[in-house]
DNA sequence: TGAATAGTGTCTCTGAGACAATATGAG
DNA sequence: CTCATATTGTCTCAGAGACACTATTCA
């Protein structure tokens, strides 16, 4: 430990105490209508047994991002071009002394919206790797700060899906509006009305372009064959489309 | 260094080389009518002589927004009441190999909104210490990434002024909706219309409330006086205060 | 044939913004 | 007295949401 004067007047880091950086991710995906988190399960301690979420050691080499991305990689066994569809921002920092109790590490957490992708456990090392609805959570022991963690990225998914186009993210390069209606009503777990919602969709500017095609088949249940669309060019929606507002308390 | 397998199976954080972790702040405060941001010259290498954030490294036992805080306070000479009223939150992390070049650093940048503060040099270390007008950040050589931090934080800020009332912070505890309106035609560098955003602000519940007083006198150039207010208990705008819309580039 | 879905039309209400009007007080 | 400012009123238009309607396709 240096002292304090020497602490404030040189700002030498090769002199202060060292800290551990690591990177989490929080990915989601939609499954079988769900949300759905990737959660390792560690297989020592601290936290044996508990529920984590992917993450580890940023490397000397690369930049945050990048090391969020190949953890994401690791763990899902994911590469070259299903891997680049995968939006990945960064989302917040956690660094509360005693968050870990082997030392001080911060964790720079990052935020992904992936397609639907297969099972994770495939190809990757020991541990055990599961993509678990996000509504099964709360029977779930996770490790660290993990749960504060999901609670602030699954805020930011919502919000995101509010002011971007990423609700795309969700789905495969080409998509129906009805699709595309279903991921915003899983992350916001609520119904939104389809007529609206399409009209909506349709009339902000480069949100989605029509591919010209239609799908081969109604839906399940009948129904005309819907025209499909591509993400267009916009990274920001104007206007927005604001979640519907949650019960005002009136007084 | 760690080998790659015990690297990747044990996640033993005392094994991994060492990371610095600073926390910077991107102070903004409101002076003659123009939005500045708090520097520090520089006094030894690297990048000697050029303006940085305020800012230094997490101490072991302080969480990162508490670091944060006392750099503020420590740089501004400020404590107590008029400290606890700076806005601070979190805004982003820097960890870009290479952009200390001492060694790797992470830095947890944050963003402050503080009413006018006194010049801050004053009962501080031998360092400079200024408000500078954000027009003249051009002008100035900065360290490290630090202009590239100062642009994300005044985009979150012109963003944050939107759809929270975190305007107030820039004022006074009692304030007039002119002063109001000047913090946001400040920030977002647009005049807005006194009319509309009078109405506005009065009517998006619980942004402020009425204090009963007005003040002293009529505006400096006359006119009536008028009522004071306070930050009401909203934490966000519903509906939201958003930006005039930046010219479209009509086809 | 019956039911569900895609897509569109219409109506209403809220809120944003342009513009106007009135009242107050500094110089 | 003159002018700037605070505050309120009015009008219009865009957009959100409720509801309705038609066409299409699966079972």
């Amino acid at each position: 430990m240096v002292d304090e004067q020497d602490f404030l007047s040189t700002y030498d880091p090769r002199a202060y105490p060292s800290v551990a950086v690591t990177v989490d991710v929080v990915a989601l995906t939609i499954r079988d209508g769900a949300l759905h988190l990737l959660l390792i399960r560690r297989g020592q301690p601290p936290f044996e047994g508990h529920w984590a979420l992917p993450g580890g050691f940023v490397r000397p080499d690369e930049d945050l991002t990048t090391g969020a991305r190949r953890e994401l990689a690791e763990e899902t066994g994911l590469g070259g071009e299903r891997l680049r569809r995968v939006h990945l921002e960064q989302l917040a920092s956690y660094g509360d002394p005693g968050r870990d109790p082997r030392m001080r590490v911060v964790s720079i957490a990052h935020l992904a919206f992936a397609p639907d992708l297969p099972d994770p456990a495939a190809g990757t090392d020991a541990d055990e790797a599961i993509w678990l609805p996000v509504t099964a959570l709360a029977s779930r022991q996770l490790a660290f700060d993990h749960g504060r963690i999901i609670d602030d990225a699954l805020e930011r998914a919502r919000s995101k899906l509010e002011y971007t186009p990423l609700a795309t993210r969700f789905l495969a390069p080409e998509f129906t509006i009805s699709e595309l209606r279903a991921v915003y009503e899983t992350v916001w777990g609520q119904p939104l009305h389809a007529g609206n919602f399409h009209r909506k969709v349709i009339s902000v500017p480069g949100f989605v372009e029509g591919t010209g095609a239609s799908t081969e088949r109604g839906g399940a249940r009948g129904g005309p064959r819907a025209r499909l669309y591509r993400a267009g060019d916009a990274r920001l929606l104007h206007p927005a489309l604001l979640r519907p507002a949650p019960e005002e308390p009136t007084p």
